[in-house]
DNA sequence: CAATTATGTATCGAGTCGATACTAAAGGAA
DNA sequence: TTCCTTTAGTATCGACTCGATACATAATTG
């Protein structure tokens, strides 16, 4: 493998630069097809949220920035064409976000597609290095920041699988049914079993 | 460890949202002390590189940016008496760049720095995975963008250790002296040995 | 010596993003 | 019910980002 030859991270600080480095070069990556950084990692957040998840005030959370900040990324988006918003029946405080047709053929431009790639031509023993070493840190760091994990129904202390039979879950703390679908999307409720 | 509960990366899709998530905070990090996620960059870009690279056309080659957009950022933390400028006496199209005693201060306050805190949460499997992973992704990644590695003289084919007696190396593509000290921090001439 | 290439700056426009202030709806307590 | 507090989201400001384009100057190549 030619992969491991460039850097010697031999330290935490070496892992440090390289976490910069990764994320210059995804925030560059982030102004594919005519959209800014901020607003693919909203398109991104919405196609893998599950729809509990998907508001304004939900994609403030994972995205560790403010209201305001991101009442403008959706407004930008919207004026798009990529996601449209819908009144919440039960709260009428609250935003319902969907995305357009649109944005969904838009998905497959995104950039930071080219990291799949690069993992393609990694071996097996260093994919799983990354995703070790990846899950550790993010969630160290979201740990200590107070963060919310945003993480699946399945390693959620309120997933009550089968509850409503087959294929028919129930999130106990929401009191919704779940489906399976449902449950393979990141949710701005969960908690680590 | 509480570390790895959060997140289960299965797969190289997880692995890239994982990415993400992390991008998204490191750039969130990056407006302490007052100044903005590229200025960080910056910063501890020139903390790090040896006086070959300390340029704003290195600069720009590191973060994959434009000149202009670079060019904007110098000037601004050089408004913010970050940094010096001074012309090249060999290139007077090129401009050498110098951290001021005030930045130097400001380093440690760099929020990026958390990473490493959390790194101390973590157990040595996983840093060792961290450092690995992150490692042969980068390259991999970088190889195929055709950027540069920017690694340290020790991995580096123009590297001659010793060649001026002990301690005292030399460039064989700069045809330049380097001391011990030039050897630990990152260049922009570097290619892989 | 002319053409080309390389280094860096000037300017523009849409967007970012923290900060602050605001509107409106929900929920709780007396 | 009527306050009061909390929550969800928007409006506006200012400094900065960042790609794009155009430009000036210096080095290099033919």
């Amino acid at each position: 493998m030619v992969s491991t030859q460039y850097f010697f991270a031999m330290n935490d600080s070496d892992a440090l630069a390289m976490i910069g480095r990764l994320a210059r070069i995804v925030t560059h990556d982030g102004h594919a097809a005519g959209l800014k950084p901020a607003q693919w990692e909203a398109l991104r957040y919405l196609a893998r949220a599950n729809r509990f998840s998907r508001t304004p005030g939900a994609l403030t959370a994972y995205l560790g920035a403010t209201k305001g900040t991101v009442s403008q990324t959706l407004m930008a988006l919207e004026r798009a064409g990529l996601i449209r918003k819908s009144a919440d029946p039960a709260d009428r405080r609250s935003v319902r976000l969907e995305l357009t047709e649109a944005a969904l053929s838009l998905l497959p431009r995104d950039e930071t597609l080219r990291f799949e790639a690069a993992m393609e031509t990694m071996n097996e023993e260093e994919r799983r290095a990354l995703r070790i070493g990846l899950s550790a840190l993010l969630s160290a760091r979201i740990a200590a920041d107070g963060g919310r994990p945003f993480g699946l129904c399945r390693e959620c202390r309120h997933f009550r699988e089968g509850e409503r039979g087959p294929g028919k879950h129930l999130c106990g703390l929401l009191k919704e049914p779940l489906s399976d679908e449902d449950a393979t999307h990141i949710c701005v409720e969960h908690e680590a079993a």
